[in-house]
DNA sequence: CCGAATCCTTTGATCGATCAAATAGCCGAT
DNA sequence: ATCGGCTATTTGATCGATCAAAGGATTCGG
């Protein structure tokens, strides 16, 4: 491979020195228009590229973000992850940024591992998904200044208006209130909702959505609709059959997740409708409407907080409601 | 945040010079097993760690592969790319190796952002995923003399033995086989094939399984058996509709993909042996038998083959039949 | 016509590591 | 005792960029 051209072979080219080189490269403001412009001639007829890593070197960061794998199904689900990733990559490629993945067993080989990133420079600043009541990691990235944002709130003892934490979630209330909202006009009115057991952050706060409607449209004996099941990827069929259990039949369900929705679906037949969550290749599949978070709009958000210094901390998007 | 401590501090530390501490991480043989245990021990009290960017500027290598993520869900479905790159990270984790994210729309954008990523020695070597005919990237790679490993046979003009491409792959054609054997063992004897067009490297493959079990069984006319439908992730019913078409009815399925699985599945009801191709969530919340690659064995020889320079340059891997 | 104020550009040092070559220490053979 | 032949360690230079501070034009008021 060809040797590379430096600042320095720019710099004989144009005819200033390397400094000047770097200046239009990072301050262009500073150059008097002419000379900026011959430099920029001269970068183009060389094909010069900035070495990234003396760049790095010399400035001590890395334009580089780090993002977690998660490890299980957990969390967020696969597809889910994968289409977040897509849209962070793609957005953080049009502001020079790089995104690097790692993965960890659990809290204290992340933080390890955060340890490792951040001594060699690697990153400058870490998205974090899936955040649980307790996540140890939030804390120790707090004392430890490091530059973070979470897609997911932070439930539980932390302010969500504390500003050393900056956070971009989907608010899973309103989608739920949403799809629920919708049925009711559908004329359903004994409508279930199939979702975790208390004590998930996220579980309970879709949860509310379904009450809150429910509520508003005058339901307010919600006895026996509310399931709560532990989800199980060996045994999907558990959502399903705590649906069938129902009696009398519910004219629809409203679910925390599509893999709920699928074993709902399945109990129900196509004749009942199910509203899933996460608007996955599965509910496509099934012809299930779904709550579809707002990815892109969440990459976006999440790349703004990371490079805004001062403003909003967070941000909470609205998801759509994807009707089948 | 505190200042790092640097090659020098640990170098003080132990009353050696610099390069002995760069001796004991780089090449520890060299060095006298007292000094280097003295060494290590200031480099553990220090808490010393390397600074990435500096080692990659000296030494023009930056322990980073890259990887795309791709646009669509087209080439690898969204879930198994996520549990391939999953194994990926963890593995190039152990051997000290990060793996960096990039998008691209198309192969002239994929291109320039291979120029981008090597000259800012941002990675040294890259793994491809989605390989088809006529793929314009690999020649490009060859010809820059790039490392790179492709998950997926170069299918079509290149020879599978050309040494300057390495890649690994897993058997589609055995994993069909099998399939087909084991129906053909339960008593089927109408199976059916239900995969995408010929033309596409994988579908034929996975045809091709399937066509050989058959031979073999002594199942020669397959005569409107080889069922092929253009995959539109608008219309899943496709697969289903081809299927039901059949008369008479087709004792069993094997498909291509699980997403056609899934369309079979639903055609045909539960009694009608389905088998599909990945083991996605989908096979497993259906219910339906898949062919599952083995992703963490494709992660460790894409590993294995990028950091060889000698000795086998691809390998073929078996998949795995997962009965339900 | 001089000196101060601006603006733009250049020079030398530096980030933290490794490479290449030189040096020191030790052994046995001459 | 001297010298080569090893091995173990040190020294100086270097990777490619940016920082900090100094230098050179140009302009303007007095």
């Amino acid at each position: 491979m060809r040797r590379l051209p430096t600042v320095s072979d720019v710099a004989e080219v144009a005819g200033v020195s390397r400094q000047t080189v770097s200046n239009v490269l990072n301050t262009p403001a500073i150059v008097r228009p002419e000379t900026r412009e011959r430099v920029q001639e001269a970068i183009a007829s060389l094909g010069y590229r900035p070495h990234a890593s003396a760049r790095r070197l010399r400035t001590r960061r890395s334009s580089t973000i780090g993002v977690r794998l998660d490890p299980g199904t957990d969390g967020m689900s696969g597809s889910l992850l994968d289409r977040f990733l897509h849209a962070l990559v793609e957005r953080a490629d049009r502001s020079g940024l790089r995104v690097l993945l790692y993965t960890a067993a659990d809290e204290d080989a992340e933080i390890a591992v955060f340890e490792r990133l951040l001594d060699g420079a690697d990153v400058d600043a870490l998205v974090l998904t899936s955040t649980h009541y307790g996540d140890r990691r939030i804390p120790w990235l707090v004392e430890h200044d490091v530059r973070f944002v979470t897609f997911g709130r932070p439930w539980g003892e932390h302010d969500t208006t504390d500003r050393s934490h900056r956070w971009v979630d989907v608010d899973g209330r309103a989608g739920l209130h949403a799809g629920t909202t919708s049925l009711l006009e559908q004329g359903a009115r004994r409508i279930a909702f199939l979702g975790w057991p208390v004590g998930s952050g996220t579980g309970d706060d879709r949860r509310n959505g379904w009450r809150q409607a429910m509520r508003e449209a005058g339901i307010t004996d919600l006895a026996g609709l509310d399931l709560q099941v532990e989800e199980d990827p060996q045994d999907l069929g558990r959502g399903g059959r705590a649906v069938a259990g129902l009696e009398p039949a519910p004219d629809a369900v409203v679910c925390a997740s599509d893999s709920l929705a699928l074993g709902a679906r399945l109990a129900l037949g196509p004749d009942v409708p199910v509203i899933g969550y996460d608007d996955t290749p599965l509910a496509r599949a099934l012809g299930f409407a779904s709550i579809a978070q707002p990815l892109d709009e969440v990459a976006a958000a999440v790349l703004d907080l990371i490079g805004s210094d001062e403003g909003v901390h967070h941000r909470l998007l609205t998801p759509r409601l994807v009707q089948r």
